[in-house]
DNA sequence: TTCGGCATGACACGGAGTGTCATCACGTAG
DNA sequence: CTACGTGATGACACTCCGTGTCATGCCGAA
């Protein structure tokens, strides 16, 4: 056996997830995921930077959108890119992990500062879809509208499916936010 | 003289501010802040919950985004509610301080810490908007909808009126974005 | 003058995150 | 078979963050 169990991050991570869930991520302290996962601290904290980043630490949405930005036709809209995007990655990624990810949810919804790191992840990947439309022709400011759009359409849509208790796919929570926000420009302003 | 000198808060956050420009924002410690202001650390985090809203310390948005929820005709739809007190915002609080507020937006672009406690002030004010639009009788998840799209818009406003150098009002800048996002939902989309 | 509220000081404590050096398994060259 | 380099981990110390608790003393009310 070697001297060390293999896997030491998996460890951790699971170690920290029953922790978690025992007592909340609050009450949970690093000492006490390190006891259970047979490492130090020390060792905690070179496989992730700090606490939070346990909890996300499975996420690579980021580097799904930068593949399916270079992946995307180049004839399409930049927005048409994030659209078609979310489509899969509603289908592949979030839709078959629907329990999982509204139980993500909750936490960090109950949790002040995961929902900062998450709002956090949120900007990166809007900083993502920014780089790659830009890279794509688009003009700088335009190419972070069109992403800060895109993302909050994603963002409110996960949000609004994972409450959902009526089986509604998220490809349709999609559709129903996109209509809705289109439905806000096209109403009359003051002034 | 008093046994403590007046408008301990104040000073505190004169002292941090003193010293954020200095030697910036994570190199200054509590305990520095403190020895200049003359108090003990304890005293600080009877004034502020943490060093980083020390930072943020005078935002009041939240506030009057409720005042001027409150204040609004009732016949004006949710996002003409949000558009005309952006205006009104736009020329009373952000014009005249736009060189103190650009200032801030690169401090704070530069420091993760100060980046994420940004976006959960984005998030207070998506969540005061959300919850007046609901008062006012729009369906929730509509609100929440409009609320994100009009928080959305003014932050990328803000942002992108800091970073220009022509002189360009913030209502412009407010206008051309609200353009560009309209846009990006009369396009086509695939599928 | 007395009394009670209230802001602050004093002190202690555990947890977060980091720098530094020692240790030891493992693969590889000789 | 041995020696060595590499890389992950342990061991240890340190500062800072944030909080609980109690003592202290100013200040206004009665």
């Amino acid at each position: 056996m070697a001297r060390w169990a293999p896997d030491t991050r998996e460890r951790l991570r699971a170690a920290a997830f029953e922790l978690f869930g025992e007592r909340g991520f609050e009450a949970t302290t690093v000492p006490d995921i390190v006891e259970r996962a047979g490492v130090t601290r020390r060792t905690f904290f070179r496989h992730f930077g700090d606490k939070r980043e346990v909890f996300f630490s499975g996420e690579e949405i980021p580097r799904l959108a930068a593949a399916m930005l270079s992946a995307a036709p180049v004839h399409l809209s930049p927005f048409g890119v994030a659209w078609t995007g979310f489509q899969t990655l509603a289908g592949e990624r979030f839709e078959p992990r629907r329990a999982e990810i509204a139980a993500a949810r909750r936490i960090i919804a109950a949790e002040p500062a995961l929902r900062e790191r998450d709002l956090q992840k949120q900007a990166d990947l809007r900083e993502v879809l920014t780089a790659g439309f830009h890279a794509r022709g688009v003009e700088a400011r335009r190419a972070r509208i069109v992403a800060g759009v895109a993302v909050e359409l994603l963002q409110t849509a996960l949000e609004q499916w994972a409450d959902d208790d009526t089986n509604t796919s998220l490809v349709d929570h999609l559709e129903r936010v996109r209509a809705e926000m289109a439905a806000v420009f096209d109403a009359d302003l003051p002034g």
